[in-house]
DNA sequence: ATGGTAATGGACATTATGTTCCGTATCTGA
DNA sequence: TCAGATACGGAACATAATGTCCATTACCAT
């Protein structure tokens, strides 16, 4: 990728990240976007068709780093052990946390229902791997509404420490989550 | 209220609910609406500020009617024994059925969110009454997170519900939720 | 019925959007 | 180092949406 790029990429996002603090997402404009990014108009069509697009790159973003471990991506790992989804869980919320510079200013507008959306989709996958099979036991509850039970639970999870309870850490945050899920 | 007011309140409404199912919600205009419903412009903003509003007005007339039950306002109910609160959950659930024409609408465009988020602010006081004060056995997780985490789930639930998993029944829905929450 | 009240419709200025152009600055590969 | 390619900036543009204004009309209560 070009410096020139990333560059201009970055002054986006950071004009961006910054503007989300001071006002809703919906009433920040393009013209605002560019005037603090500095950038030119046609510049910043060049980057992202629109502001949701914007949104949706900044989020990827933050998803890459959180979710790209070497962990993950080698198969020969066994997350069927509850042992190693609850460290995979805590390293999740470690990274989140990382980025939580970013992601509080996406969290505090109402673009914070977007993040979730993409966060849920990202959190589906790790799930799926996790979650045992139907067992006799669970009587007629279909898998797919124990999935969408526990990362839905998890996410919203996320966001309530971010939303002022940010005195835990996260292995306070998996301790809490794992002992009110049943899954 | 005026017979006047309700006729334009409701032409909106309707023409909003139509719209909803065409195209995505922030891609609607005010003059798409106005269009549709066959009012004039100041007629629109005479009866709400912005496209938000207007959104937040159909979510609360449907939580009007979901949430307003004479078993709810009286306080003299008692909602801690398990069996009332079930049946008051899958009360909510069968009423969510009915204005289901109106919530799929809703659902299916980005908006889904917003709805998402009135009906957690509404859920949140019926769970707060049910849930239980924090027991030794709980160890240290804190009470407002086991309730969001209730909360959230539930939502969660009815929003896998309407997409896509409507052959359930209000009870089997219930079924699920307390058969996979843990509060 | 009638006067007051409030909804209505259409016109308006304002603002944001997304596109296009061209000159300039910067990068990359030979 | 040089030349071709690529990204940037700035301005101007047509288009479209926004929110406000005012005169008109329909409704309501007495």
């Amino acid at each position: 990728m070009d410096r020139r790029q990333r560059k201009t990429r970055n002054a986006i996002f950071q004009a961006f990240s910054a503007l989300l603090e001071t006002k809703r997402y919906s009433a920040i404009t393009v013209q605002d976007i560019i005037d603090a990014a500095d950038v030119g108009r046609s510049t910043f069509y060049a980057h992202f068709d629109t502001k949701e697009e914007l949104l949706r790159a900044m989020c990827d973003d933050i998803f890459e780093h959180v979710f790209s471990d070497e962990v993950m991506r080698e198969p020969e790992h066994d997350f069927s052990s509850a042992d190693s989804f609850r460290d995979r869980i805590t390293h999740i919320l470690c990274h989140l946390q990382e980025k939580q510079h970013h992601i509080k200013g996406i969290f505090a507008g109402e673009c914070g229902e977007i993040f979730m959306k993409y966060l849920r989709e990202y959190l589906r996958e790790v799930f799926d791997r996790q979650l045992p099979e139907d067992r006799p036991e669970d009587g007629a509850i279909p898998r797919d509404y124990r999935l969408n039970h526990a990362v839905s639970a998890f996410a919203e999870g996320v966001r309530w420490w971010f939303g002022g309870h940010g005195e835990y850490t996260p292995e306070q945050i998996s301790t809490f989550f794992f002992g009110t899920v049943d899954c």
